[in-house]
RNA sequence: GUGAGUGUAGCUCAGUUGGUUAGAGCGCCAGACUGUGGCUCUGGAAGUCGGGGGUUCAAAUCCCCUCACUCACCCCA
């Protein structure tokens, strides 16, 4: 038998039904934001992310399904949606539209890691990005984008962190700042910490090893590093957020895994996922996209992972999700098989959902699928009903049925 | 990449100190019931016991290797 890959599953009915229906309600949230789908290849020159995401990062040291197509040119399955989108931006000339650009996706991303619960090695991403303005209130837009898209999921317990990691004015202070400290504490930190003193000391505000939970508490917070821009910015984004009524709470040790955020960033958590427990990620990268070698033009974006957001999604919202159909007609003999078909094309026609049984083995059997499968209604088609131009219809939740004229249902 | 746990029917699992033909519930199929699903009863199909090797008269059971899955670490969605 042939499995599936590592990592990678396969999403079936009646499941794939709720995955639609979190993507008709992301596209119909985006769309009222005035938000577009852009559509990226799943496959892009390695040297993409390496240069966008950081050459320090672990997606790229170490997450990264890299591989050379037949000419030998490196290709990688994209373990993101910014940087693909960034790339298009400058493939696409897309700085002479009208600006800000509004974009959104929806679809697979890739990293290569040893799966456990919450992650894949193939995972889905419902992403927005915003491109052009370098004022807060783009940050605000996105929360407000963010946040009505899960309200409409109908969840009501998930955490907003929010904090900022500065511009490239004032990071290398804060940075310096970090090393002082860290460089006096290297011996009680964890080897990880102690080579990220010299790679990326931010990230040791994000360590979890109990050793290294005290010398946290010694490290300074970046409040008081930001620069003045920086800091008139994250205080406009947390008023907007009070003003639109999002509950936040400002976490000066969030650090996000790529290198390419300036100030905003950002993540929401559930406590109902496990070790896995960021459902969303995004902030700010002003420097993206010129970095990539386009315009100098800044951005902000947010990435969802559609597994584990279905994983944890409300039973309220669930259970609205119908796959079953409205229709499911049973012919009593062969006879009524193809006059079946008509009314269930009749039925279609209208708007309806509707469905036959393709058998011809009666009732019994008729009846057991319709209900096995989910359908609302079973019409049951006879001799007698074709005769009088009627149905009959089983409410097959209920169990009661009524003679209806074939016109009237 | 590191660690731990688990692999027996489609699913959930039982299987005694190694012992004869590997079981149950659910599900599926058929029948009781040739125009009525859910309840009940009867019957049926379905297993390379994850795979390979070893020990033994005899292995689902013990040993070694391997693969897969799960959870956790790292990190992230």
């Amino acid at each position: 038998m042939i499995a599936t890959v590592k990592g990678t599953r396969d999403i079936l009915p009646p499941e794939s039904f709720v995955w639609n229906r979190v993507e008709a309600v992301a596209r119909e949230v985006f769309h009222s934001f005035g938000y577009g789908e852009i559509r990226t290849p799943l496959m892009e020159p390695t040297e993409l992310f390496t240069r966008g995401i950081g050459e320090d990062t672990d997606i790229v040291n170490k997450e990264m399904y890299t591989f050379p197509d037949k000419k030998g040119r490196s290709l990688t399955l994209r373990p993101e949606g910014t940087a693909p989108v960034a790339r298009a931006y400058i493939s696409n000339n897309m700085q002479t539209l009208p600006h800000p650009l509004r974009l959104y996706y929806i679809g697979p991303m890739f990293r290569y890691e040893r799966p456990q619960k919450g992650r894949y090695r193939q995972f889905f991403q419902i992403g927005a990005e915003i491109l052009g303005p370098e004022e807060p209130a783009a940050d605000v837009e996105m929360f407000s984008l963010l946040v009505d898209f899960l309200n409409r999921l109908e969840f009501t317990d998930l955490a907003v962190g929010l904090n900022s990691v500065g511009c490239e004015a004032c990071r290398p202070g804060y940075r310096a700042a970090l090393q002082a400290v860290l460089q006096e504490h290297k011996g009680e930190l964890c080897v990880d910490c102690v080579r990220r003193i010299d790679t990326n000391p931010l990230r040791v505000l994000d360590c979890k090893e109990a050793g290294c939970q005290p010398v946290k508490k010694l490290l300074p917070s970046i409040g008081g590093h930001l620069c003045e821009t920086c800091s008139a910015h994250l205080r406009f984004v947390e008023e907007g957020l009070n003003a639109l009524k999002i509950r936040f709470e400002l976490n000066d040790r969030l650090v996000r895994g790529l290198d390419y955020y300036t100030r905003t960033v950002f993540e929401v958590v559930s406590g109902r996922l496990g070790a896995q427990n960021a459902i969303c990620g995004g902030g700010r990268y002003d420097r993206l996209i010129s970095d990539l070698g386009g315009p100098k033009v800044p951005g902000i974006g947010f990435a969802i992972g559609q597994d584990r957001l279905i994983e944890i999604l409300p039973e309220s919202f669930k259970a609205k999700v119908k796959p079953g159909l409205d229709y499911f007609i049973v012919p009593v003999s062969p006879n009524e098989l193809l006059p079946a078909f008509e009314l269930a094309a009749k039925l279609r026609e209208q708007g309806r959902s509707a469905g036959v049984a393709l058998d011809g083995k009666g009732l019994k059997k008729g009846l057991k699928f319709a209900a096995a499968t989910g359908a609302v209604s079973a019409l049951i088609l006879g001799e007698e009903e074709i005769k009088n131009g009627e149905v009959v219809v089983k409410n097959l939740a209920t169990g009661e049925q009524v003679k209806k004229k074939i016109d009237e249902l």
